[in-house]
DNA sequence: TTCCTGTCTATTGTCGACAGCATAGAGGCG
DNA sequence: CGCCTCTATGCTGTCGACAATAGACAGGAA
């Protein structure tokens, strides 16, 4: 919802180019799950399969790793990016970290306006919404618009870059642990302390509502993963899954 | 010096490549002032300078934008990162949360052991060399070298790749503003507070020296920053500098 | 003179091809 | 019967070429 069309990494406005629908596209396809992780990315047959070149695949692969999904390893080729519970660790840790210090500044420095504060109720809004829909994708998506429409104010570039890598991979995770599952509604309920101290302008506040609420997601998605993955002992072999 | 030879970023091992050795050639090109900030980087003179395919530099320059380094406008080209006090302010508010939490987790996980204490210790041991041969380029690498060796036990993977970004561009600053000419030796026991802090395990006290120091440390280049472009109004026209 | 417009050149985006390495499978040996 | 070696195949790394675009320059109109 908050880009234009693709949201790509380059600069800012980058005119559209191959690369970057090929981005897109193979982007949406990991996050539902088309690509499982772990999944063999040749680029010989996805080249074929969207009708490009094999070196716009080959961009199109080195920009993916580069936000975190894709996992390349020199002359072996690429691959999605395998769910390991210590990236997963890694990711959300480092979530509360950032995102902590972007609602941080972005309040202590004012950035929050009354045009900023409408986007942040709004995406909460479309959270709830997203929540009933029953739909995990919107609800993923909804989600993330709440994170980013809180952490884009602040304004600081590198950080946002670095930000909108790791939701993408939070994405993926959420999606292949049925992370909403359970308890949706709690989930909207896990974003209020964060808009509440927003509203109130309180910096400190905020940022270790932030904290806490992505460090006690990162805790129950990984007894989530583990639950999963005690469940699922053998693995299917129908896309050549192989871990690092 | 931490890394064998090239130090990239794709995995951990990934065999040596073309490709790698161009994007060494050209980040040290970077950060020794060869390319200075805003300098356009052409694939076709670059892959005749290096002997390599233009397909190769193009990968190499896209390694490097990654890395924050270069900055790709697409169908414009690239030009080495130019130096904005908003990018320092960013490098260096970002360092500094990030590697406070590196240190923490170091800490508070017992990731620093004898082995790597003693390599903290050598790091700084080189620090304080380095200071007194008056070699700007060694005291930049032996400066990185004890965030590093500091940062690097906390075994966060996400995060180091982060840090290893910024720490190149933080070389780039501090080349280019002359960061130590004035007080070399102040440098050295800005970083004393984050080792005594190491040596006692102590945590909360060695992220809260390492934030301030990398802050501190901000403040000053960005001062360094605005009274050089004072006295150098006029730029010189040899490299067709260009801001964005 | 100054601004707009059309052309023209240099540079990037995209493409397919060749060569080298990595993995898998068959065959031989202990 | 199991392990090692050698071959074979598929993939990636690297390359140069073509086409499209962005910026520069010259020319004309207000």
């Amino acid at each position: 919802m908050p880009e234009a069309k693709s949201g790509n990494a380059p600069s800012f406005d980058s005119p559209p180019t191959l690369v970057s629908a090929v981005v897109a596209h193979l982007r949406d396809a990991i996050l539902r799950g088309v690509y499982p992780p772990g999944a063999a990315l040749h680029e010989i047959p996805l080249a074929r399969q969207v009708s490009a070149s094999r070196t716009t695949v080959r961009d199109a692969l080195r920009t993916l790793s580069e936000i975190g999904l894709v996992t390349i390893h020199a002359r072996r080729g690429a691959v999605v990016a395998s769910m390991s519970p210590q990236r997963a660790r890694e990711i959300f840790t480092l979530r509360a970290v950032l995102e902590a210090f972007a609602v941080r500044i972005a309040l202590t420095e004012g950035k929050i306006r009354s045009r900023e504060l409408a986007e942040i109720e709004a995406a909460f809004g479309q959270l709830q919404r997203s929540m009933e829909s029953g739909d995990t994708y919107a609800m993923i998506e909804a989600d993330m618009g709440f994170h980013w429409a809180v952490c884009r104010p602040c304004g600081h570039e590198i950080l946002l870059d670095q930000l909108r890598g790791l939701q993408a991979q939070t994405r993926q995770f959420i999606f292949f642990t049925k992370f909403y599952a359970s308890d949706a509604e709690g989930e909207v309920e896990a974003h209020m302390p964060i808009l509440m101290a927003i509203r109130d302008s309180a910096s400190e506040r905020a940022a270790a509502a932030m904290r806490d609420h992505i460090n006690s997601a990162g805790e129950r998605l990984l007894v989530s993963m583990l639950e999963q993955t005690a469940e699922e002992p053998a693995r299917s072999e129908t896309t050549k899954t192989r871990e690092v």
